[in-house]
RNA sequence: GGGCGGUUAGCUCAGUUGGUAGAGCACCGGCUUUACACGCCGGCUGUCACAGGUUCGAGUCCUGUACCGCCCACCA
């Protein structure tokens, strides 16, 4: 045979009661002990599969999101395997950043305190306290440490009992030595060829987590606010006044400009003359800029530093002074009016006015500062209720503000070209998502802003000279040598100096922050792939084949890796991006913990089994949000029981003794044969799709053929099968059978790997999952039909099919049992038609328990009398 | 405001170059049939969102509209 993998290898050895039950223990338990899915790292770049797994958060909930989207990889994975390449299949955690922090804070009762020496005895309390407990630095990273590994276990058992044929030896982790030493590594080299950088500008900020944050990590939410009529006195017509709009009139301190269209006629004849703020005095300019819309309010608005982005576009090119007035926790700093430039035509006024909003956040001081406003009469009217999205720190609980502060920048905006370039290379799947990506570059307004004033993360290697003054000089990093990474500045020294001088006049500081967790993820092909320590490692697996993840963050993770293989090797990371939907609940929501609609997975896979659950999963195409269906996962099931099922038939030892699984034979009858070239036709399909990432329509069209397989081909075949019209016929239907058993394991091998797994040890040597992907060569050869032949063998199986179904319909419908037998058929048909139905005669007779067959020419249709055959059997 | 998807049976969704509408689930009826009752056989179910256009012929191609969802921008 020129397939061997269909003949049985020994004994054949089928359970009595095939069952699912036990199958994951089993099965996962043995891929482990083989070492089945063990990448074999001699292997060169053309025969490698290599795959930039998405580290799970670990700090965050599991759920079927999870499960649905790695088993899509995982089905991609195990197709490229049985087609004879290499693969590179790591599992990473992403254990960085706030997520992390959050968790830990919450699940030990303890917060971060730097300042504090390391306490090395340190045992967390039993239950978290309140108030939390202050701890150090180290501590607080050793215990994220510990939570985070408890996490990983959880996820790992999980991905186990899924079936994700990962190799658990190239497991990664976000915040692990490599990680850090690849992030590190990659900053410094950007230092040294200019493309990061530090400046001291607005940012984006999160008041509850103190950190800047960068535009990927924004979103927008409708949250009701008001709008305040507010007036302006003209500075040089005291009692006459101009009117702005503002959502934010407590920010009226920080105010350091009007602005109105430069052809809004309202306000043409003032620009560039002043009015005075109302209650503290200030005298500001009004300015002229077309971001400004004569629609929108009194056509005139307030710029303040800082209310909005817009408010930095505004300040930065109209040059204007910056007034800052809230400080990092969010609140209003205490600051003396008269002084440090703030000056007032009223100074005592403008105090007595602003030490009533000190220390209180921003929507405190809105409600008190409108009673001030209403008090001096200069709120116009009521304020107007609105419902308005505000920009918060998509991980945050308060909207963000806009500080200026010291951070570090990737530049981005002069790679746009660039990036859009190289999105256009990429192969995406569904091909549609590019649009987002290039959506998303090209609405970029600033560099990507990389530090965060956290303390769980990857440190910035770099150490800063101190001034014999005391003051910290930036302008000089003092840089490692990268044979030093990873390192942490807080505690480690930089050459040159003693640790002594940390901190002191002469000595340096070390820079206090830490990366993005964007910064370290978007290096994950270079983390994984051996980078700087194991270039043989690297030549061999980058770039990667396939980016797997899901659309929303397309905007943080994809594109920040595409910039980062940009900025490091000039070229893309992957040649595809395969991009998975969100699971929906049942009312199209995406599914969230917070709605309380999460199903948890193990729940699911015990219920419904790996393969059950798979099946579902596998099923959702790429890119589409997908409604969470308990109803396929029991589908699921069932196919997975079916092919238990089908199998012992084919595999089984039918009668008469010695027409065993072993009495192959040429595949002569013309069924057989059409079954084979439908089976042949199939994988052709099964492979293109496969290429195409379009994993759900190869389990639709396998799935779909395996049922017509089962209660056509092998209702049809039974009985010439069990040996009642000669042995040759029955090695032709055996033969074709197992073959067809053979290939369509392989088939569903990638969606049902245990059910597969089990099939396959009855009757053949090691994994199905090491096995060759099938071949429609192989399938053909066995029939050597030419075209002609292929035609009349599907016409004959076509009639076979259609006959049988009138005869199981007049019998259905006579409410008769099926093994009531057909006493006469008289099928009437074309020429053409009534001969392919001599071709298949013993099969239908037999399927059908047809006594008198006889047939006339004419349109298609079957007469069927049910009844015991009463007249002998005609030739 | 810009962009991207979607709208097909009660539900979830297929429908590859245009050629008489499909599957599963659900529902109804029947059947112990020697692989499977975790099964089998059969049945019912549609103005393919709407309006135009191209075509001998449109679920499929073009234009527009409506609605749903998402991404981005704006948000004084």
């Amino acid at each position: 045979m020129s397939d061997p993998s269909f003949s049985p290898r020994g004994a054949v050895t089928v359970p009595d009661k095939p069952a699912l039950e036990g199958l994951e223990q089993k099965w996962s338990a043995w891929w482990e002990s083989q070492s089945t899915y063990r990448f074999d790292r001699s292997r060169s770049r053309a025969e490698v599969y290599s795959i930039d797994t998405p580290p799970p958060t670990v700090s965050g909930s599991l759920h079927v999101g999870h499960v649905f989207s790695y088993t899509h990889t995982d089905t991609i994975a195990r197709f490229h395997r049985m087609r004879g390449r290499e693969v590179f299949y790591p599992m990473g955690w992403d254990d960085n950043g706030l997520p992390t922090e959050r968790r830990v804070q919450n699940y030990y009762g303890v917060r971060c305190d730097p300042s504090l020496p390391y306490d090395p005895s340190f045992v967390p309390p039993p239950t978290p306290p309140k108030p939390p407990v202050p701890v150090s630095r180290p501590t607080f990273i050793e215990l994220c440490a510990r939570l985070t590994h408890e996490d990983e276990k959880v996820f790992e058992d999980l991905w186990r009992r899924l079936g994700l044929s990962v190799d658990w030896n190239l497991t990664y982790a976000t915040i692990g030595k490599p990680a850090q030493k690849a992030s590190q590594a990659a900053f410094l080299r950007l230092l040294a060829r200019g493309e990061a950088y530090q400046t001291e500008a607005p940012t984006l900020w999160d008041v509850d987590f103190r950190t800047a944050v960068a535009q990927a990590e924004l979103e927008d939410r409708e949250r009701p606010g008001a709008y305040h009529r507010i007036r302006f006195e003209l500075a040089a017509r005291p009692g006459t006044f101009i009117e702005i709009d503002t959502t934010r009139p407590e920010l009226i301190p920080a105010c350091v400009a009007l602005v109105a269209h430069p052809d809004d006629p309202k306000y043409k004849d003032l620009f560039d003359t002043e009015v005075m703020t109302p209650l503290f005095g200030a005298r500001v300019p009004i300015k002229a800029h077309p971001l400004a819309d004569p629609e929108k309010g009194t056509g005139a608005a307030m710029i303040c530093t800082f209310g909005d982005v817009t408010d930095v576009v505004w300040w930065r090119e109209l040059q204007l002074q910056a007034r800052a007035i809230i400080v990092p926790n969010g609140t209003f700093r205490a600051l003396a009016w008269g002084r440090e430039g703030w000056e007032s035509s009223d100074p005592a006024r403008a105090q007595a006015a602003y030490d009533q909003l000190t220390g209180l956040p921003s929507e405190k001081a809105r409600a008190r500062i409108v009673d001030l406003l209403r008090e001096s009469g200069d709120l116009v009217g009521e304020p107007r209720p609105v419902m308005h999205a505000v920009k918060f720190f998509e991980k945050g609980d308060r909207p963000l503000e806009i500080l200026t502060s010291r951070q570090w920048f990737i530049r981005t905006m002069d790679k746009r070209a660039a990036l859009i370039a190289l999105g256009a290379k990429l192969q995406w799947h569904p091909p549609y998502m590019r649009a987002r990506y290039e959506n998303w570059v090209n609405g970029l307004n600033g560099d990507w802003c990389i530090s965060r004033q956290r303390f769980f993360g990857v440190a910035f290697p770099i150490w800063y000279p101190i001034r014999d003054d005391g003051a910290i000089d930036y302008g000089r990093p003092v840089v490692p040598d990268e044979s030093r990474l990873p390192l942490d500045p807080s505690t480690d020294v930089p050459d040159g100096y003693t640790a002594e001088q940390r901190g002191v006049p002469g000595g340096f500081a070390g820079d206090p922050d830490v990366m993005d967790t964007w910064a370290t993820s978007s290096l994950s092909p270079q983390i994984t792939g051996g980078w700087l320590d194991d270039p043989d490692l690297f030549s061999r697996v980058f770039p990667m084949d396939v980016r797997p993840q899901a659309h929303d963050i397309i905007r943080t993770w994809l594109f920040s890796t595409v910039l980062r293989a940009y900025l490091e090797h000039g070229r893309l990371p992957w040649a595809n991006a395969a991009i998975s939907g969100w699971v929906l609940d049942p009312d199209r929501k995406k599914m969230s913990k917070s709605k309380g609609n999460v199903v948890t997975p193990v729940a699911l896979l015990d219920e419904h089994g790996s393969d059950g659950v798979r099946y579902w999963a596998a099923s959702g195409r790429p890119g589409v949000d997908t409604a969470f269906d308990a109803g396929q996962m029991r589908v699921g099931r069932r196919l997975s029981i079916k092919l238990l099922n089908a199998a012992k038939f084919v595999l089984g030892r039918p009668r008469p003794e010695g027409l065993g699984v072993g009495a192959t034979g040429p595949v002569m009858a013309p069924l057989d044969r059409a079954v084979l070239e439908q089976l042949a036709a199939l994988v052709e399909d099964a492979t293109r799709d496969f290429e195409a990432y379009d994993y759900a329509r190869v389990l639709e069209r396998t799935e779909s053929f395996f049922w017509f397989f089962c209660d056509n081909y092998l209702e049809l075949v039974k009985s010439r099968r069990y040996g009642d019209h000669g042995e040759a016929l029955a090695a032709s239907a055996n033969t074709a059978m197992l073959a067809a058993l053979s290939a369509l394991l392989r088939l569903f091998a990638p969606f049902l790997p245990f059910v597969t797994e089990e099939v396959w040890s009855w009757w053949q040597e090691g994994s199905i999952h090491r096995s060759r992907w099938p071949e429609a060569a192989d399938l053909r050869a066995l029939t050597a039909a030419d075209a002609p032949a292929i035609a009349r063998d599907r016409a004959a199986l076509d009639m076979a099919v259609q006959v049988l179904g009138e005869i199981r319909r007049t019998k259905s419908e006579g409410k008769k049992p099926l093994k009531t037998p057909a006493a006469r058929v008289r099928v009437v048909a074309p020429r053409e038609s009534l001969d392919r139905l001599a071709d298949v005669e013993i099969d239908v007779r037999a399927a059908g328990l047809i006594g008198l067959l006889e047939t006339a020419e004419g349109d298609f249709h079957v007469d069927v009398e049910l009844g015991e055959i009463t007249q002998a059997t005609p030739s």
